[in-house]
DNA sequence: TGACATAGTGTGATAGTTACACTAATGTTC
DNA sequence: GAACATTAGTGTAACTATCACACTATGTCA
């Protein structure tokens, strides 16, 4: 029984509050950062957490989690992708909040600068800052999600700049394996997908010789691999 | 603001309700079954739906759809993973709801015939009966994250029972990925992995050859493998 | 023009996957 | 009790994929 119209609204079950939560995650020299924001409320010491907020009643759940994405980053057309809900009783001390989680990959051309202003911040994710409740685990789970998805498709291009070299392939598979790849091996590997070409450009950055520039064929698809 | 001791609860803003539905697996020698129940309300018509219901403000996700599913099969100790959250507001014309669907994998031994007055009963994942809103997509997307694991997980134990030949593991994969599997290399295979040990015993039930038994050595145990 | 730094390339050994057909053990029938 | 029907159980060789490994190429800058 809900009561549209009144500034109240009158079940006759309690409801918990349904919230997502958006791990934004992108690429930098130091490896990959996570976007977190400072609470508003003194509840939480104006410590920081992942974004998000409360879904609205006749809101997607997706487009809850877009739009979040959407007020943090200014983008739009960046992965997003449902990750798990989370809903242990004791989350949240106050209330029952269960959270939709998501995460999305920025790729690492399309990063506004943070203004000084803003509440939002990069960090690294071997180097977070304490965080409310689950939000650690829901971290992690998204990092391995990541991981996991890396070897049987092809999520990594969209960590990547429309044009980018093999050595930028390889940085985001090692960036998030944690593991060196094998450079003859990988590049031999990557060529074999078949999903990606040369642009005939080259990117000059250092008194060395220059990497051939290669884009996505299919930049929006990710697709499962072998 | 959670009024607990009123029939009565407000809230300022309007909140959609939380469900959880589970799609449960078995399999019989007509292949991969599906539990549905019998809908009491008028309104579905008394038309067949997943298994599910409203989550209790204090009730944890998983130990929601663990009730259900006892509930439905009185069994304890049964696979159950989270798949998705559907939350499409259209999902339902009445109210915004939105549900945390499961799955769950009962293993054919423990099959408890559904008795004939009860609402529930099997139905060939085939060869479904319509369904409301997009619960026909549920089980899809839940057939499609089993066939999913079976290549890379041992997900598929939690089908047989305690003893089963290798015969019976085949028929699991081959009813699952819909795809015939070459004898001797799934033996091996099988084999290969080092899960599973031979009883020691044999299944004799026909007019020929009797096989060996096999157990699993971590019956609970769900891995990555290669 | 030489030092430096990163880009780019191929081969051989090993391991894993695939295709493939007959013998073994039982119950039933005559 | 011999023949038959039926499912269980077994090995090998060809092919494919993966892995380890080190040098040459091309630019900038001093």
């Amino acid at each position: 029984m809900v009561t549209r119209t009144s500034p109240v609204h009158v079940y006759d079950r309690p409801r918990p509050v349904l919230t997502t939560d958006v791990v934004i995650f992108t690429l930098e020299q130091q490896g990959l950062q996570v976007l977190l924001t400072r609470r508003q409320d003194a509840y939480h010491d104006r410590g920081w957490a992942l974004p998000g907020g409360p879904v609205a009643v006749h809101e997607d759940l997706e487009h809850r989690a877009q739009r979040e994405l959407r007020s943090r980053t200014g983008l739009e057309g960046i992965y997003l992708e449902q990750l798990y809900t989370f809903g242990q009783p004791e989350r949240d001390p106050r209330e029952r909040i269960i959270t939709v989680a998501y995460f999305a990959l920025l790729p690492s051309d399309r990063l506004v600068p943070v203004a000084d202003d803003a509440p939002d911040a990069w960090f690294a994710v071997d180097a977070l800052p304490p965080l409310p409740m689950d939000q650690g685990e829901i971290i992690a789970v998204a990092r391995e999600r990541l991981a996991g998805k890396l070897a049987y498709s092809t999520i990594a291009f969209q960590l990547l700049p429309g044009e980018f070299t093999l050595g930028d392939l390889q940085e985001v598979y090692e960036a998030v394996l944690r593991e060196r790849q094998d450079k003859r091996n990988f590049r031999k590997w990557a060529l074999g997908l078949g999903r990606i070409e040369a642009t005939g450009r080259e990117r000059r950055n250092g008194a060395h010789r220059p990497a051939r520039l290669y884009r996505v064929r299919e930049p929006r698809a990710v697709e499962i691999i072998k």
